[in-house]
DNA sequence: AAAAATATGTTGCATTTACAACAATATTAT
DNA sequence: ATAATATTGTTGTAAATGCAACATATTTTT
């Protein structure tokens, strides 16, 4: 049946999306089995504030790929629950909306990273340092060149 | 800022999550311009029947990494626009819906391959033949040590 | 033979997600 | 100075997605 063209199942596309899918079911069920009260999206903004403190909504945007909804949405949820606190500020003379991780929010991010660290190692130990350090970085340059094709407004 | 661990952002699930989700937005617009008639996920589907005579819905949807739900109402699409066929068959002396890929599937699905070929080489180009022959090397060895952690129930 | 478990597909629902429209403010162009 | 454009965040809505429950039929267990 199969022929010479490179078909969907073949692509890197196809391995792509169904490894990243893969990756985001694992990694759920795993805090659903930890009872970790954060889901994976609010965990990435967590982790990503506590690098970036002062960042405003849009550039965090921008770092974890949702649009301008959802990362309001999920910081309401972590303000809420007190892992960060948000504040009015400017950037380029603009108003914008600056937050930062809170004490409580630390040390939960600090729970959940030892709590899934050897969850995480476990998976990808089977794969040696070299290879996923490689993969990544192909990864990287590849995701530069999609991010020249497509349009994104955020 | 930044100390030694390992923030999401420098994971490779963040590369990969990110990689993908690009990909996705890029072959949306990609389809949306070119005006195929299809939606990346029922252009998927289709070619992975035309390699697979006969498949039953359920393998399919391991195939395709959806669920049972969806991979049926994609099926539902595409059946009613005329591209695939389902009958009636038994695999294990169960009863399945099988299916097959009708004439015209064939054609649209040449017609979507032709539009689509370059513009997706000219995503890859820039990176070596080699660099992503390898990158989908591990990533599959990825994604299997992944299916082996996983609960799924399709 | 009856009951329990398994395999397959469908339906309904709740969650997630993206996108468009809007609001408010600041900058740039005319 | 006024109008047009750009930046940022929020709200509303429609589509996609996955999950649980159901229906049906078959196999396995008791």
């Amino acid at each position: 049946m199969k022929d010479c063209k490179l078909h969907y199942t073949d692509s890197i596309h196809y391995e792509l999306e169904q490894t990243s899918r893969l990756m985001k079911k694992v990694t759920t069920q795993l805090f659903e089995k930890l009872e970790i009260g954060l889901s994976i999206d609010e965990y990435a903004a967590l982790d990503t504030v506590s690098v970036n403190a002062g960042i405003c909504q849009r550039d965090l945007a921008k770092l974890i790929l949702k649009d301008r909804a959802n990362t309001g949405r999920i910081l309401d949820s972590l303000e809420q629950k007190g892992f960060i606190t948000r504040f009015i500020d400017t950037k380029n003379n603009r108003l914008v909306k600056k937050m930062g991780i809170t004490e409580r929010g630390l040390k939960e991010l600090d729970t959940i990273n030892k709590k899934v660290k050897q969850y995480l190692e476990s998976v990808t130990k089977k794969i040696s340092d070299e290879d996923i350090e490689r993969v990544q970085e192909t990864l990287k340059s590849f995701r530069l060149e999609l991010e020249k094709v497509v349009e994104i407004n955020i």
